[in-house]
DNA sequence: ACCTATTAATAATT
DNA sequence: TAATTATTAATAGGT
């Protein structure tokens, strides 16, 4: 960039372009060092010269300034996200990002697979453990969220009952006793609205529950 | 580093730190991009500033890069570690190394079973079927591997039997026929160097697989 | 944001 | 590989 605004392409062939990228380089680590020191700024920096060679600084450790790249990359990803669809509704989008939480460690998990044919036989067998375990904790939580919602299905089955129950007895209070006494229909009437506000919220939460989650209205109708 | 050769403390709360850091930044950018551009070099640069702001620049892909040095670095420490023990042999080491790998790998499940407990029951059956599938994977390339070993010790079985008539019927020739002809001699001891070498070869395998892999034994009892 | 005096960075050359 | 140099870029501080 000095002495010559060199012609806006890569370095002639014939002016001993390593040279140049030495100089570059080194200079470049430096402004990098003096930056995180003068600013207190958290730097990494990875060149790999045209031959494939690596030159790598970081301020404070490698591992962890990239896993912080990541995760903001991560975050700027979630939050980015919504904005592209936003005809779909929250649980939708929940759903959505989950989903690429799971494809993503399988992305890490294909590219393990290439690793995969240089293990020893040894290692194998401790990979096959490791994921059984994996897999048996990945069932355990998953039955765990299933009985948890099996259990709320099941009390909210039973809250439903009784509120039909109830129901069913002020349709037949209502119908024996037509012309009672004000202050009797007063209470009966005032227990209505409470309870029924409840059973809306009840009736709701299943319609979405089971909209959602096929197996979930199996479990249901097993239960009750 | 100009004009006043900044005492080598981090800036001064009263001269505008920020300005001199997104100066310093800009400048430190276009660096990186320059050195990409000028000599064709791979350029990743992260800088996170003292609020925690984050800047990137890459010359090509960001995620490409990282992965590059991730093997770099990975294939850095497999050539550094053999020198650390050096009083193990070279399989050891190996296995050392794969077990690196699996570990590796392990880490990187278990910091992504913190997202388990956040996924839905769904996301959980999709990562159960893809963690059965690789583990379907696993045991594949463990069951071939060891169909593969097995069939070589077979094979090296049958020449380490047929070695042994061979030899069986020298010594019984030799203990027969102590006076016989130089030419006849001759021809059986050059039979015996040529044939000599590949035993030994063959047996320095048995021992060397013997000793560190005891399935491997098990399965050779079981198929001499 | 801009200006400027000063110093650092750079390409070419030796 | 290293040193020199003429030139330009980068920079801190001030406006």
């Amino acid at each position: 960039m000095e002495r010559e605004e060199i012609q806006f392409k890569k370095i002639d062939k014939t002016s001993a372009p390593q040279i140049t990228f030495s100089k570059r380089r080194r200079e470049i680590f430096k402004k990098a060092k003096e930056l995180s020191v003068l600013c207190d700024a958290d730097v990494a920096l990875i060149i790999f010269s045209s031959t494939g060679k690596l030159f790598d600084f970081a301020s404070s450790s490698m591992k962890k300034i990239l896993e912080k790249h990541d995760l903001h990359k991560w975050n700027i990803e979630k939050l980015e996200q919504p904005s592209l669809d936003l005809q779909l509704d929250e649980d939708r989008n929940c759903s959505k990002l989950s989903t690429e939480v799971v494809e993503r460690s399988h992305q890490l998990r294909c590219k393990r697979g290439e690793e995969l044919q240089e293990l020893s036989i040894e290692e194998l067998q401790k990979f096959e453990r490791s994921l059984e375990i994996e897999l048996s904790n990945v069932r355990k939580i998953k039955d765990e969220k299933i009985m948890k919602e099996i259990n709320q299905l099941k009390h909210k089955g039973l809250e439903l009952m009784e509120e039909n129950e109830h129901l069913e007895l002020q349709v037949e209070m209502s119908k024996d006793h037509k012309t009672t006494v004000a202050s009797d229909s007063e209470n009966i009437v005032e227990d209505d609205g409470e309870e029924g506000q409840s059973s809306k919220s009840v009736t709701n939460a299943l319609n979405s529950k089971d909209s959602d989650h096929s197996y979930t209205s199996q479990a249901w109708m097993s239960v009750l």
